[in-house]
Order: structure tokens, then C-alpha cells, then sequence
DNA sequence: CAATGTTACTATCAAAATGAAAGTAAGTCA
DNA sequence: TGACTTACTTTCATTTTGATAGTAACATTG
């Protein structure tokens, strides 16, 4: 059988985890689309260290899901606000979201509402093409260059 | 501005990240998805320390998403295989991989076809209620019991 | 039947990451 | 002038990780 990594580098799941694999990194990101945009805001939602925090926001600003604003001139001051790639982070979340109040669920969870209708959202995973939904059919997982 | 965190415990996401929240753990959900089972399989696959993949396979087996079985009697040799938990974690592997293929992409990347039709898969997420793609309408985050 | 191989680990220890607590810099406000 | 706010940095003990080597239980090979 196959034993080798079908996925080492040319994964799209490993290049994604490869700084956005740490918990901190994910609940910093769903507190950014909460609508938390400064260092205290996040420090104080989390209980994260200080030096933490720190490293994950500018990590986060680095790899583009973050940007710097300043929005006070005097004193001088900077928020983090999501960038667009950081917007479409938000898919991952909400499934992630959607896993734990399935699995982790006792009644008492945080909801997703939809802002007009009041609706609850239930988050799915289908297929754009065919609107299959994931996980209903077999799936293979091909290597670049071998189609 | 509210300071505190929404979701401190009763946040799905948190729920889920709070045991699933690093690398190694996804990883090893993927290599599962894929087809994996052995302990050698996962250690050649990932090139992850023993010592790592036997604390984070039993944190997976003991949170539910992994369960071993006996392949071999003699000698005795088990494997790990998805649970259902398991295998409804799929949705967010997908969800990552399509935000790595976006935004960490150069071309050669591996993708996910249909095993019976042969077309590529992009995974993308809706409201299972309204078909609403996920990020098109504004959202808010409810805590239990504000309804 | 002794030597070698396979599989699934455990033991040990150095290095790296994390976390808690206190301190700092640049300003504002009273 | 002195207290306060915001966004950090410094320091250091603790925890986690990672690399390497070793082990236990069997099967296979010569």
C-alpha cells in the first residue's frame, strides 16, 4: 500500500496548517470576524499572553489574513482588521463550528443567525459543480501532474 | 464595545479546536481520510516523532474521531479507522484545503476528484436552509439563551 | 533453530514554545 | 503633576516538542 505522503508539500490542507495550525491562530481569526480588532479586545477575549499574542497577530498580518490600521493619529494606534483572504477564512470557522455543535454540543452553544431573515445558519460542505454534498460520494485525492 | 469573549466555552469552534486545535491532529484526520491506518503508515507519512503520534492517535481515539481494530491475532496488530465523527470531519479538511488550493496555490497542488465522475471537486460552504452561500450575507454570533 | 525483519510502540533528553508577571513607551486626560 | 490608556517587550519558569535509540512480541528466512 501506498506509504509514502500523497500530500507532503503539495497539499493544499499542510500549506494552510503550516501557520494557521495552532489554536490561538483560529480563535484570533473567529474573534476577528466577530468584529474584535485590537491587541486588548483580543488579549482580553482570549486570556493569551501578551507575548503571544503579539507573535500570532503579526504572523496572521504576515501571511496576508490580517492588516494593520492605524486608527487614532494622536496618540498613535493599530487595529487589525481581516483582509479578504481572511474574510474567506470564514468557511473554515463556520465548519469547524458546525462539527463541534454536532460532536461537542449539550444545548447551550454560541449560533450563527442570519442577519435578515433571523434564521439560524446551518453550515454544509457541497461541491460547487455539482452541488453534491462532501462526503456523500467517494472522493480521490490525485497529485499534481498525474491527470 | 463588548470586550468580553462571546464565545469563551459555549463556542462550538472553541469546543472543537480546544483537542483538534493543532497540526499533527489534522494531519493525521487527513492521512485517515485518505486511506491510512497503521502507526507506521502515519509516522512515514508525516515524518512525526513516535512519541507525538502515539499521544496525538490516542487523544483521537479517546475524543471519538478515531477507534482501533484488531487487523492481526497473531501477531496482534491494530489499526485506527474513522469513526462517524471521524468521517464527518471531512466538511472541514475540505474547507481547509479549499482556502489553502486559494490562497497558497502555484499550480501544483494536490486536488480532490470524484471517484465516479472524475470531476475535480471546490468544496464550498452553504446554509443547508436557505442555500445561502456562507459569507454573502451579514452574520451574527447568538449566545445560548438571547432568543 | 538462530538470525533477521516487522510493527507498534516507550524512554531519554535537549531544544523550542508557551505562559505568567512585571515593566515600558507614547501619548491623553483631569 | 499624576493617574490612566493602549500596545506592546522583557524575563524566566514550565510545558511541549522532536530526535534518537531502545524494546516487546511475534514472523520469516536460511
Amino acid at each position: 500500500m501506498n506509504d509514502k505522503n500523497i500530500c507532503a508539500d503539495p497539499c493544499p490542507i499542510a500549506r494552510c496548517l503550516a501557520f494557521l495550525g495552532d489554536t490561538w491562530s483560529l480563535l484570533l481569526l473567529r474573534d476577528a470576524h466577530i468584529g474584535l480588532t485590537r491587541f486588548d479586545q483580543f488579549r482580553k477575549s482570549l486570556g493569551i499572553a501578551p507575548t503571544i499574542l503579539t507573535r500570532r497577530l503579526a504572523t496572521l498580518t504576515e501571511e496576508g489574513l490580517l492588516e494593520k490600521r492605524l486608527y487614532s493619529e494622536r496618540p498613535p494606534r493599530e487595529e487589525y482588521v481581516l483582509t479578504a483572504a481572511g474574510r474567506d477564512f470564514l468557511p473554515v470557522l463556520m465548519m469547524i463550528g458546525a462539527w463541534g455543535s454536532q460532536y461537542r454540543g449539550d444545548g447551550r452553544l454560541v449560533r450563527v443567525q442570519d442577519v435578515e431573515t433571523g434564521e439560524y445558519i446551518k453550515p454544509i460542505a457541497i461541491d460547487e459543480v455539482t452541488g453534491a454534498r462532501i462526503g456523500t460520494r467517494p472522493l480521490r485525492f490525485v497529485m499534481p501532474g498525474s491527470d
